[in-house]
RNA sequence: GUGGAUGUAGUUCAAUUGGCAGAGCACCGGAUUGUGGUUCCGGGUGUUGUGGGUUCGAGUCCCAUCUUCCACCCCA
């Protein structure tokens, strides 16, 4: 084998694909029955769109992004994430003149250039959705119920929801320093990761996994402590929403988001079950990144989900999704006579819309009839010197063997 | 980017101290030339990830490289 696929990229073969289109079919009808609709936007933009909302310093910028130059020299980049082009869309489009409120929805690749590992790709597929225009608590929940309507509807079970407010800029200033405050006399104990995030970003230090780090930060102040009279009440009317909307959660002080648009609520939906990298998905209010991007004081909450882990996940649970389309009919055809009506009959059936299979290479009535049977066909057609003789075709039903004879015309109604 | 494992047939796995690369499943063909699934018979389909090295001889030992996996980092 001369070429091979790239690190950390993957081919989704027949045997996988249905299952690929029978979640991205429910994702799409969960999103449309809370009435998002489909935006699609390129696999890449410039650089600076990324680069601004992501913030420079976040390590899908630093180290993570796909970036090239074309012909003219412009620097693009494949996109990392889905949020900031939707943002970027909605805004060169006016979508806000056309409505108060716009609910997308968006699925297809992402690159990060990372180290791969189950569940992490560098070419990975996302869906997601974008609440754009409000601020209003119950948006939060919606986009929460979506993705728990979209897990049920698959029937996923072992998912938690942790959900957290990180605040706004106000409070999100004075949590941060507090922070500071509080591990700053233990710098010395602290891993050298930790000692670096002190100085970039304090939260990170709540999420490490060393122990000894994981001590301190076990007594280190909550954000839900922090938040100002506004936060919080926003923080809790999302919760009385999903009390009302029947979704049971877990409040996590210690989630952070890994990008630097997000204020206010933040979850995640986890499975246990899959090891390092069990985020299912992720999301969050992001009132300030259109601001960022574009000037505008626009609000927004959005979340975004991975289908590799998505599918791992139900393998896990080994939730059945239903097998790949059986075709209706599969045509026995023995003779030269028997080949030209028999060919003429497929094209009429495929015509009308029957899935029908034939295959001319095999000749054997007996190698005809397994090649049916293997590909599952509900019925086989045979049409031998027998049949063409008297005007029929032999219809057999492959699950329970009857074996019936009817006119060469009727075929059509009869599968 | 850091640390540690891994790689043999389509697939799951064998192969003794270095001594002719094998088995199940799958696949293909056949079992009175018109009846599939079950059964029986036959067939191994291979650059042992790749490139070097040691050796009379390497799947096995050494070096490099690639892939995948585990953890970190990060996140979907």
């Amino acid at each position: 084998m001369q070429y091979k696929i790239p690190r950390g990229t993957f081919d989704i073969l027949p045997s996988e694909s249905h299952r690929w289109q029978k979640v991205i079919s429910t994702f799409r009808e969960t999103a449309l029955s809370f009435g998002y609709e489909e935006i699609v936007t390129p696999i890449f933009e410039q650089v600076e769109l990324f680069e601004r909302s992501s913030g420079e310093s976040s390590d899908i910028i630093q180290k993570e992004m796909y970036r090239f130059q074309d012909k003219k020299e412009r620097w693009l980049a494949l996109r990392p994430e889905g949020t900031a082009p939707v943002v970027r869309s909605y805004l060169e489009n006016h979508m806000e003149a056309g409505a108060r409120i716009n609910k997308l929805y968006y699925i297809g690749p992402m690159f990060r250039y990372d180290r791969p590992q189950a569940g992490r790709y560098r070419q990975f597929y996302q869906y997601g959705a974008e609440c754009i225009g409000s601020h209003h608590p119950f948006y939060d929940a919606e986009i929460i119920s979506l993705q728990t309507t979209f897990l049920n509807r698959l029937g996923l079970k072992d998912i938690k929801l942790e959900i957290n407010s990180v605040g706004c800029p106000n409070c999100s200033k004075d949590y941060d320093k507090a922070l500071i405050d509080y591990f700053s006399p233990h710098i010395e104990e602290l891993c050298p990761d930790c000692q670096n995030r002190l100085k970039t970003k304090p939260r990170r230090l709540l999420d490490c996994k060393v122990p000894h780090c994981k001590s301190i930060a076990g007594k280190a102040p909550s954000m839900l402590d922090y938040l100002d009279a506004e936060c919080r009440k926003h923080f809790e009317q999302v919760q009385d929403y999903l009390k009302l909307m029947n979704i049971p959660y877990d409040i996590n002080p210690r989630i952070v988001r890994g990008l630097d648009y997000y204020t206010h609520t933040a979850f995640e939906f986890l499975n246990p079950a899959l090891g390092a990298q069990n985020a299912i998905s992720g999301g969050g209010r992001y009132d300030g990144l259109f601001n960022q991007i574009g000037g505008k004081d626009i609000p927004a909450v959005g979340i975004a989900g991975g289908f590799e882990r998505l599918l791992l996940s139900l393998e896990t649970e080994m939730i059945d999704l239903g097998g790949k389309a059986k075709p209706d009919a599969y045509l026995v055809l023995v003779g030269e006579e028997a080949r030209k009506k028999g060919t003429k009959l497929l094209a009429d059936m495929r015509q009308s819309g029957f899935s029908v299979i034939y295959d001319p290479e095999k000749e054997s009535f007996k190698a005809q009839l397994k090649a049916a049977d293997n590909q599952s066909a509900r019925y086989a057609l045979i049409i031998g010197e027998d049949e063409i003789a008297r005007g029929i075709v032999t219809v057999k039903n492959l699950q329970t063997g009857e074996q019936q004879e009817i006119d060469a015309d009727e075929v059509s109604e009869l599968v």
